[in-house]
DNA sequence: TTGAAAGCGCTAACAT
DNA sequence: ATGTTAGCGCTTTCAA
């Protein structure tokens, strides 16, 4: 049994019970001043009436904007589900476009069909897009930003392109300080397990670790790259107790690879900060949570969704935006140092 | 410095590029096959030398249809991200989405303006909608029913409408088996945490407790109403060891709340299994991380996204599909029975 | 302040 | 197999 679907009145049926115009009353609609205000009675009667709402895709079409920005994740769901940095991100950007006519359409790029997302953006859906967290690997969305307006998270890893608007923290400058606190525990040879080296995070990070390596009279005792993974925290400090690997410091490029090299030091007996004084970059959950809880720099990645949503919106509606926004870290001190 | 923005190709260019009618260049983009093989090859070249991508609002207002759906959430984005069971169904949904020609637009109800929600839905922007775990309260979405399809994920609390497609667990038979694990450990002052009884599951939950408790020719001991959140099991837990409340089972609605409880027990000394036998729904990381780790009833949030997707679609190309579907349940056996 | 009319880019009869 | 044409529902000049 079919259910019969209720016809969605249109402007015309609108026009007609209000007994004026379609112009006029699209004028209503949009909040135009030109209306003398018993016109305005009516139509806003008739809407009432009704219950009438404009049809997206006809006011797109015929303005050739469509009031929606998407949030493009090139990450799969899972990832992206388990990763805290992830849902802040969203929540700051959803909170700030709620409090505007615009609407955040939330893009997982697929595995099956990458280039979907691609034609999603470039299909005229959305009136720009923020994207998060890309590796080097994506040309696709540097070729899109000449198409819409773009604003990343993280610094992307093109070069070769103007006109880039980014959200970011300084990186290197966090990898610095968390590493500095490990040094002024007197330690002198330093581990850190980095992450992707084709993701600017991650590039940057260990960039900052080796400066204040450096800086300290020190080299470091020893790199291996991960993925921002618990997971791989977990792997990788296995393989460094297990090969006997000399080190009395940690620094870890994210809270969740932290927290994985935390259980594997615990299982294989270490003492935290004893043995060795670890801190990461990242104040999430993982980091609260691991024992002893990490100390870390905490980015504010709600607060980045924010202004990253604001920033896009800025230069849809035309305004002049920075192209750089880096924002303030701020290091929590906690128990692993 | 404004950035000159590509002009976008249209169809119409395309046609003029390849020497053919638009009406043919829509023949080949859509895939229909009364098109001559020359003609569609220059009808692809053309598309491929102009990198032309289809307007989605054009194509929509022609056709009437969006080729989108939205999944609802009517929580606000913390809640949504602090609970696996919402990441799985997206999941599920997504990747079952993905191997359609639709997209799925994640609609986060706003705090700030609900309306909004039931206006995009209202405005044409998809043609269908997933909606999930809503409250009595939630009229909104009741009147939806008629303006277009939706499928709902956990049973709806209107009594009063037909033409209802649900998605969901029997409640109260994996509540009951779930009390009847404790039952069988042979416990007889049977505690229950349930959830919110302004939604199916946390009404159905209690009263497929309530019913093995009969069955077994017992009262139940005490029975609290919590929100599904860990906070709210270890609060309530809380409050019943303070106030000496008698019980040596316990069944508490969602694995999330469990694990609360399993906590507050623990820090007041209590040992489970040993003082309190405990069984919670869901077999989420909340129950597998848990000391000791839950004994559950798992549903699986995943396939249900994915039938919820399959069924939405189904209904939207006209295809007959049933207004229930009942997914099975599996008892998973750990250690705090 | 209002209305008439011309599209926005596409699809879908209807012709041919 | 292909082209012609009339819209889809709305906005937006342009006139009045």
């Amino acid at each position: 049994m079919q259910e019969p679907r209720k016809p969605q009145a249109t402007l015309e049926l609108v026009a007609e019970r209000a007994g004026v115009s379609r112009a006029t009353v699209s004028r209503v609609v949009n909040g135009s001043d030109r209306v003398k205000a018993d016109a305005r009675k009516a139509v806003e009667q008739a809407i009432r009436e009704l219950n009438y709402v404009p049809n997206r895709a006809a006011r797109s079409l015929a303005q050739g904007r469509t009031n929606s920005i998407a949030l493009v994740v090139p990450e799969n769901t899972a990832k992206f589900f388990a990763d805290p940095y992830f849902a802040k991100v969203v929540q700051g950007a959803a909170q700030y476009v709620a409090g505007t006519e615009f609407m955040l359409t939330l893009l997982l790029s697929t595995e099956s069909d990458p280039a979907k997302t691609t034609r999603y953006l470039q299909g005229g859906n959305v009136d720009g897009a923020l994207v998060l967290s890309h590796h080097a690997a994506d040309r696709s969305y540097a070729d899109l930003g000449s198409l819409l307006p773009l604003v990343y998270g993280g610094r992307t890893m093109s070069t070769n392109q103007n006109e880039i608007y980014v959200v970011d923290i300084d990186n290197i400058a966090a990898a610095r300080q968390a590493t500095e606190v490990i040094i002024a525990q007197g330690r002198t040879r330093l581990a850190m397990i980095a992450g992707p080296q084709d993701m600017g995070a991650g590039l940057d990070r260990l960039t900052g670790f080796q400066q204040a390596v450096h800086n300290a009279g020190l080299e470091p005792a020893v790199i291996r790259i991960g993925d921002f993974t618990p997971a791989s925290g977990h792997r990788i400090m296995q393989q460094l107790i297990e090969s006997k690997a000399d080190f009395d410091g940690l620094f870890a490029a994210s809270a969740q690879m932290g927290f994985g090299a935390l259980q594997a030091l615990a299982e294989a007996g270490f003492k935290v900060p004893a043995d060795v004084s670890v801190t990461a970059v990242d104040d999430d959950s993982f980091a609260r949570s691991s024992t002893p809880p990490l100390t870390t720099i905490a980015q504010f990645p709600e607060r980045q969704g924010e202004i990253m949503a604001e920033l896009l919106i800025k230069r849809i509606q035309g305004e002049q935006v920075p192209e750089w926004s880096i924002m303030d870290t701020k290091l929590v001190l906690r128990d692993s140092h």
